[in-house]
DNA sequence: GCTCGACCTG
DNA sequence: CAGGTCGAGC
């Protein structure tokens, strides 16, 4: 049987990056076994890939550089046995259901004695010319075994094989040390030994010291071992039904809900073909991963790539293409899935690795749908398209109807700049961590101050909101089904799960940005100060480090401080600035010739723009004194261009001497601490 | 020489 | 949003 490339595992590939990058996550190897077992986890072509451009290169092991010689320790290339052969070792791990069975290890590692002589070997190099030997073994069906005469090739093979014995030995899926030698020889100074060296590096091979491998004689304990795997394997069963309940239970609740699209079509389709070919165990597996799926499918809104593959679903070829058709839908929501997963994991668990994880895979181009501001589209109307709002006698007169040509399209920020949540945060503190990816979504979906968030994402709040301010609407109550105010001490129990009051702060900002009332005097800007700045620039565009000194009370003023608020409203001028400029043009160009036909309304296209960006949540009311600097604003540039003043280098100044006349009183609400929710709630 | 603000860039 | 540069004003 010739040995394709492209039949490599790329579920294993996962493995081997936990494995690698800090042996802290063992329980992974349960789920992608279990993926993998159900055949349902294909290789989408050219997605896990170390190297773009090099159709072989599936290793993440090829970018680590060996410590002694500064090679890299294992070149790229081939050295996963094809899927059929793991897909076999699972199969015949879901096939026995009791968990006295015992598992014979020499089935997972067909060529275990050969591994153990490989480390057993000596020498500084950590692949010896010993393990030429290996060679001479069989090669996974590969039929042309000449090619893997190579040192290098060879090191791949043994360390894939120690992986996979890894996976079959061990009991424990948190046990950090996962491939630590025998009791006697764990002492403390070995495993600070190993601390360090994971922290210094990511692991990219088991030195002939840390393999408990090498070591004859271990058959009976890696029979228990394999035992303990097993019921590993039963507890994560148990933990995905769980889990597929869990997310599918919305799903069901409505007959009209999104899950009977693609996905439910595919779990239809699944379901029927595992029929034919798995036990029940693995079938309730699949099922739930499904289900699982289907989850994640309700959370998508929009611009997902499944939309393609739903229409592909839903035409005609459905019963001559199915099977392409589900392994399509099927591949990629896996891959998403599983890569997310991944990195939200590999992020928390190993923060210090600096190439972790959305590098380390260069990853598969798996689209979180961006966020990003999207353009308006052809229904939007003319008249609002760029144009604060006409005043209304004379609006039916002088608004363009028509769009000229080469009329430029601006984004509508305003509904698009809304922040999609959809994603169940993983709380990874140190309680947490240990209970396995599943049982963090299982907590994330019970318990997390986010529970309710997939099913948020299933309806969120309609887009097209009048476009009035909105008082006393924070952006968690946008962020909630059933808007439940965040108190105080809600905010302080988050903050009890960061690790740190940095990390809070983070968070914080994150969720509503509000800044925590607090007589602290803090030392740095935070995101709520931030936000607290935009909306002042509501009221004054040009202000004096003395007055940001008066109004920012609870910060410690220091050099670098003043200039970073100083900065912040330069930022904000210029964003405003460029604004003006571009609306006054296109009202130049509309045709439109009394400048006091501008006027900047809160329905105005040019308000929500403004409003977006220093006033994202909506949630506070701007003052009429803005909209009138704004038209003044608005009105003085297109004076400016009408006039051809633009062609003069220095023609804003004149502008920018006059707007910054024009600042106001700001409320004295800013003054205190809590200055935003009272500023919010009017 | 210093500060400030606009402008450019990443 | 932050860092750097440049010119203007004092």
């Amino acid at each position: 049987m010739a040995y394709r490339p492209e039949e490599k595992c790329p579920a294993l590939l996962i493995v081997t990056y936990c494995v690698e990058m800090g042996n802290r996550s063992f329980s992974w190897y349960g789920v992608f076994a279990i993926l993998l077992g159900s055949g349902i986890f294909k290789e989408e072509k050219g997605m896990h890939r170390n190297n773009v451009s090099d159709p072989y290169d599936y290793s993440p092991i090829s970018r680590h550089v060996d410590g002694q010689n500064g090679e890299p320790c294992i070149e790229r290339g081939h050295f996963f046995p094809p899927p059929s052969y793991y897909a076999s070792v699972i199969s015949h791990l879901l096939s026995q259901p009791d968990a006295n069975s015992e598992l014979e290890p020499n089935f997972l590692l067909p060529s275990l004695q050969n591994t153990e002589r490989l480390f057993q070997s000596s020498g500084n190099k950590t692949f010896s010319k010993e393990a030429s030997t290996l060679s001479q073994l069989p090669l996974y069906g590969m039929s042309n075994s000449s090619q893997f005469h190579n040192e290098h090739l060879q090191a791949k093979r043994a360390r894939v094989e120690n992986i996979i014995r890894g996976m079959s030995i061990l009991p424990n899926s948190i046990v950090p040390d996962t491939f630590g030698e025998s009791d006697e020889h764990h002492t403390e100074k070995e495993k600070n030994y190993r601390e360090s060296k994971r922290k210094q590096k990511p692991p990219h091979q088991q030195s002939p010291h840390e393999t408990p491998l090498a070591r004859p004689g271990k058959i009976s304990i890696q029979s228990d071992e394999c035992l303990q795997l097993k019921k590993q394997l039963h507890l994560l069963q148990h933990q995905l039904k769980q889990l597929g309940k869990k997310f599918l239970q919305p799903c069901e609740l409505s007959d009209s809900s999104p899950c009977q699209g693609s996905m439910g079509k595919a779990m239809y389709l699944l379901k029927e073909k595992l029929g034919q070919s798995l036990d029940n165990s693995s079938q309730a597996i699949v099922s739930n991963q499904l289900q699982d799926l289907s989850w994640k499918n309700i959370s998508k809104t929009e611009g997902s790539k499944l939309s393609e593959k739903e229409a592909a679903v839903t035409d005609s070829h459905i019963l001559t293409s199915e099977d392409s058709t589900l392994s399509e839908i099927l591949k990629h929501e896996l891959i998403q899935v599983v890569t997310q997963a991944v990195d939200s994991v590999l992020k928390k668990v190993l923060p210090d690795s600096p190439d972790l994880p959305s590098q380390m895979c260069n990853a598969p181009p798996v689209t979180v749908s961006s966020t990003g501001r999207e353009f308006s589209g052809a229904g939007e109307k003319i008249s609002r398209k760029w144009l604060p709002k006409f005043s209304s006698h004379k609006a039916s007169t002088s608004r363009i109807t028509e769009k000229p040509p080469g009329f430029p399209t601006y984004p509508i920020s305003s509904k698009m700049e809304r922040r999609s949540q959809a994603n169940c945060p993983l709380i990874m503190t140190s309680e947490v961590q240990g209970n396995g990816i599943i049982s963090q979504m299982l907590l994330c979906s019970q318990n997390g101050p986010w529970g309710n968030t997939p099913r948020m994402a299933s309806s969120p709040e309609s887009l097209d909101v009048p476009w009035q301010p909105i008082k006393l609407k924070s952006s968690i109550m946008r962020h909630q089904r059933h808007p439940v105010s965040l108190k105080l001490s809600e905010m302080e129990s988050f903050a009890s799960l960061a690790a740190s009051k940095a990390e809070f702060s983070e968070m914080h900002g994150a969720v509503n940005e509000i800044p925590f009332p607090s007589t602290h005097i803090q030392e740095a800007l935070t995101p709520g100060h931030l936000r607290k700045a935009k909306l002042m620039f509501f009221f004054t565009r040009y202000p004096t480090s003395s007055l940001l000194k008066a109004y920012f009370l609870d910060v410690q003023f220091t050099r670098c401080v003043t200039s970073q608020l100083i900065k912040w409203f330069s930022n904000f001028r210029e964003f405003y600035y460029i604004q003006m400029e571009k609306f006054a043009r296109q009202a130049f160009l509309d045709g439109i010739t009394d400048p006091n036909d501008l006027i900047v309304s809160r329905d105005s296209e040019l308000f929500r723009t403004l409003n977006t960006h220093y006033n994202k949540g909506n949630d506070f009311e701007v003052p009429d004194g803005f909209l009138d600097v704004a038209s003044l604003t608005l009105r003085e540039f297109f004076g400016a261009i009408k006039g051809g003043k633009d062609l003069d280098p220095s023609w804003k100044k004149p502008i920018y001497k006059i707007i910054s006349k024009l600042d106001g009183k700001i409320p004295d609400t800013f003054k205190s601490s809590s200055c935003l929710q009272e500023a919010i709630q009017g």
